[in-house]
DNA sequence: AAAACCGCCTGTCGGC
DNA sequence: TGCCGACAGGCGGTTT
């Protein structure tokens, strides 16, 4: 049964696309202007010291971090975009005041070339950094290891579900735990971990947690393969879609069957997130 | 402390 | 066909 699939959300692997995609275009280019059609998208600070402490200062790298997406500036500032659900970031050649890009929210005039940042709701910020970080950031500065690096193994994995009653598919989605996991590959992790999302996290043995720290990179490195997942909202930054949409095992798939063992696909609410599993591999 | 729940925001869908 | 309530969802905030 077909319905409509709201995983939209750019997670790790959209967001490293994001930014691979962006550094040829973006790095070491001067901001010359500051566009700003919505000031709500500027979560810090006001929208005019914003533009005062970024206007004319030089994008000398872009990395990522969880689902940040961080340009640093020639001054050391930084700025942090999030785009949440539906945002996007757009490179534009036509820079004319009357190209009007439908959502669009903030623009970043470069040398011949524009950055826009689409957001049709509105979720999506973008913040400016100096030396301290503002308390709306405080998720920010609690983010865990990134799965992909050799800090995000099984001791830390182990320590982090010790004690925990809650199902291990919502603590996956604490980004103090699962930073840079969002609802897609949660749940492509699980089932290639055979885990079933609502065990307690607390209550995985050993062996299992093993399994899931390997499901994670595996998902996580394969998904960045292919340029992420594109199941309706998510684009890159030349407006083209991901192509890992066609290689999930769970998400997106209800009531087809399961790859390795032939039962129907599971949609359930977990948590009030929207949760695909095989109730048969899945333990 | 941690778990559960709420609200932000807007497009899309289903029901009538 | 058009209106409208329900729904989705990351994450910060609030309540339990």
């Amino acid at each position: 049964m077909d319905y409509y699939y709201n995983e939209r959300m750019p997670e790790l692997p959209e967001v490293e696309t994001i930014k691979n995609e962006l550094v040829p275009y973006i790095k070491g280019k001067r901001i010359k202007d500051i566009v700003i059609k919505r000031k709500e998208i500027i979560g810090f600070p006001n929208h005019k010291s914003f533009v005062k402490k970024s206007k004319g200062k030089k994008i000398i790298n872009i990395r990522r971090r969880g689902k940040y997406l961080i340009f640093e500036l020639n001054n050391g500032n930084k700025l942090l975009f999030h785009l949440k659900l539906s945002g996007r970031l757009f490179l534009i050649n036509d820079l004319s005041p009357d190209c009007e890009l439908k959502y669009e929210r903030l623009r970043l005039v470069l040398n011949h070339q524009g950055l826009s940042f689409i957001e049709p709701r509105m979720f999506g910020r973008v913040y400016l950094i100096q030396k301290n970080i503002p308390k709306q950031l405080k998720g920010f500065q609690e983010l865990g290891p990134e799965p992909l690096e050799r800090d995000f193994n099984k001791t830390f994995l182990k320590a982090k579900l010790k004690n925990r009653k809650g199902k291990i598919k919502s603590l996956l989605l604490d980004q103090r735990i699962g930073c840079g996991i969002g609802n897609i590959y949660a749940d492509e992790s699980l089932f290639r971990a055979k885990i079933h999302p609502k065990r307690s996290g607390a209550t995985l043995s050993d062996d299992e947690i093993t399994r899931l720290v390997r499901a994670i990179k595996i998902c996580l490195k394969a998904a960045i393969r292919y340029k992420g997942t594109t199941l309706s909202d998510y684009f890159r930054p030349k407006g083209i879609g991901g192509n890992y949409a066609s290689h999930l095992l769970v998400k997106a798939r209800e009531g087809k069957p399961c790859f390795i063992c032939g039962t129907l696909i599971q949609r359930e609410k977990i948590s009030n997130r929207s949760t695909h599993f095989c109730p048969r591999c899945q333990k």
